[in-house]
DNA sequence: ATTGATAATGAGAGTCATTATCAATAAGCA
DNA sequence: TGCTTATTGATAATGACTCTCATTATCAAT
């Protein structure tokens, strides 16, 4: 909260950085789409963006959006996220370090944690089975303290 | 494997009768489609079901198939699972245990673990929050030990 | 500033997996 | 056997992207 706006400066900065090492531009467009995006800490999906930006770009069009979150993903800034087999999200990944997800089924809300132990025992076990791991999730399912008691 | 075809008679008796309990009947075209989702241990989809009876039963429709898997995730005889984001796919769920994935990336292969601590660290975890638990999925993206060497 | 080369955009068409619609058919049972 | 209700298969429709392509914007070098 304290450094969110450097944190997402340098998120910017970064996106730049990678866009020219592959000759590719941050026009108007991908900025105001990744600004929005890093300023929003939720699980935004494309149509979103696209709406909320809408109103003051009126020319915008979706299939941007798409391409730049599909970008955001590519270079890590974003990482996804699809609890429901709809539509997919995207978090805010950069300065992020990985966690995982408690999804309320009642009300939506998702919270978010880690734990240590949990990663640790991974590791075991993907040693057992001679795996080379690059990502995971663990994703819980259920009813939040709010939910579980008016549903 | 010993008992196999004890488990998969039993899971279809199960099912017949959640469907009489609900005035439905097994049809031809349900039993068919379950009993091959049965036979096989897979991660099938419907298309794979369809493409695979369409051969002795060509008048069989596909969203047969769909609907039939639909029932099939709602009797508890198959748990979804959705890797990739693109094909729903179904895994035998009778008498099949809760399991964590391990996929690989390579050659698609997944492979299956149980691990008790990490199921009792999930417990804590979720005690810690007030949230109550339905289920919850662990999948970890890498290399198998096959594929890590030779790609 | 102008040009030329290249990258990006917006609008709309296309794709893919799944779901809905609906007339025809099949089952259960009075 | 007739009547009611459930199910089916064929096909249209849907949702969530993804592609295409003519137009526009950007950069680098005149």
């Amino acid at each position: 909260m304290t450094n969110k706006v450097d944190r997402d400066k340098k998120a910017l900065e970064y996106f730049k950085g990678l866009l020219q090492q592959k000759k590719m531009r941050l026009t108007k467009q991908r900025e105001v789409i990744v600004r929005l995006f890093l300023e929003k800490e939720g699980h935004l999906c494309a149509e979103e963006l696209y709406l909320a930006l809408r109103k003051q770009y009126p020319r915008l069009g979706e299939a941007t959006v798409y391409r730049t979150v599909k970008l955001l993903k590519a270079a890590e800034l974003a990482s996804e996220v699809n609890f429901t087999g709809k539509r997919r999200r995207f978090e805010h990944a950069f300065g992020h370090p990985h966690h995982d997800h408690l999804i309320c089924l009642g009300c939506g809300k998702t919270e978010e944690f880690v734990n240590q132990s949990i990663e640790k025992i991974q590791e075991r076990v993907v040693r057992q089975y001679g795996f080379a791991p690059t990502r995971h999730r663990l994703e819980i399912f259920g009813y939040c303290r709010d939910c579980r008691t008016t549903e």
